[in-house]
DNA sequence: TTTAAAAATTAACACTGTTTATTAATTTTG
DNA sequence: CAAAATTAATAAACAGTGTTAATTTTTAAA
């Protein structure tokens, strides 16, 4: 009788091997280059498989998304072991662009790509945990920086906000080769990443004149 | 003797007419559902004919990239006769903010997608004329705020890219729907304008608090 | 063992960017 | 003016894309 509880492990595991494969795919071959008929020989299977165990294109994307998600977390859990708010919210933004700029694909489908958003706007409960959980982390750091004499009299959450549109738009902007094309920089990544790491250090700056 | 100049003259005839025909295609139906067939059904040539006048699709998106950098510019023509520079920086900032919103498909060719920073990485003078001028733009108008007794001690060129990442980390957040699935927002476009309207009044705030 | 259900595949549809070989039009030369 | 040379435009193909309907194969139940 245990044939519908095997049936339905195996289902899960298919759906598994072919995240698994789309992963890899997604790692060595970035965003664009990367097809349902490549996920499908890689699990060798054909394509039309595929759907059995994903409804469509953006339901992988959204499925990697939630990995990377993952992935990006393991990098902020040691940042939980810093006592002082404010040294942790400068450290969160250090990591975060860290992140940003080595695991530009992964980034990508975190913040970036509209794709793994898309297929959440068309799912009954569209919510999004991953993100919204992360602010909540972001907006309580806030509370407590502020619980230290950090932004008196700002709104939290649009604090939050704040910090978290300045990373992005640093971390987007690097990505997408703007800021290799504005002034000296070109396409030498070492520049790039120099001028990031100033931008936030001004940043900081301007954080830091915010107590009191 | 003049007919090698007439040819040329059609040659950028003929281009001004692709570009048209791009252009109103990009603007009503956004900018994965463009192709070079529906440019050339457009201008009723082949898909060939194309190629002929353009290297590739990077190259028409380069040259709707430049055009839509003139409609940003005389979005901006009017603050240049608001005389007190902190204001002036705020106005920008609003009107970015406003032209991103409403135009999210030119703003997406002008700061998110890398095919037209592609196309010019493969030029032999790969220089963004067009984001040297608006961003030394931006620094004149920060020195001229440290003058006024602004950001004392900031380097203005760091102290403008952190403004240019803060704003469009706001923008491309909007944009991709990621502020639009975080927390309350879900799908409403208005309350997705409210809380850029209060992120960026908070920014406002944090940059006022830079005064002595 | 036959029948019913589930899983997987084949083959197609309607696209995409781009290139090569060919044809049509135009200009220059004899 | 006619022939040759140059330029412009195209048809057809290449190698792919996401997705789906119809069909076959495999598995489980009667």
């Amino acid at each position: 009788m245990g044939v519908k509880e095997r049936k339905e492990r195996d289902k899960v595991e298919m759906r598994d091997k072919i995240l698994q494969s789309a992963h890899k795919l997604f790692l060595e071959r970035g965003f664009d280059r990367i097809s349902i008929r490549n996920i499908a020989e890689a699990v060798e299977y054909s394509p039309a498989t595929i759907y059995l165990y994903f409804k469509d294109k953006n339901e992988i994307f959204h499925a990697l998304h939630q990995q990377g998600f993952g992935i990006l977390n393991e990098h902020f859990q040691p940042l939980a072991q810093i006592a002082d708010p404010f040294e942790r919210l400068n450290k969160m933004g250090k990591v975060y662009i860290q992140f940003a700029t080595t695991n530009p694909d992964i980034y990508e489908l975190l913040f970036i790509r509209p794709e793994p958003m898309e297929h959440l706007a068309s799912c009954i409960d569209d919510q999004w945990m991953e993100g919204d959980r992360a602010f909540d982390v972001l907006i309580y750091t806030v509370t407590e920086c502020q619980q230290h004499g950090y932004f008196k009299g700002l709104n939290p959450q649009n604090m939050a906000m704040m910090i978290w549109s300045f990373i992005h738009g640093l971390c987007a902007l690097g990505i997408s080769k703007h800021i290799a094309h504005v002034k000296e920089a070109r396409d030498n990544q070492l520049v790039v990443d120099a001028i990031m790491a100033d931008t936030f250090s001004t940043f900081q700056s301007v954080l830091e004149r915010l107590k009191d």
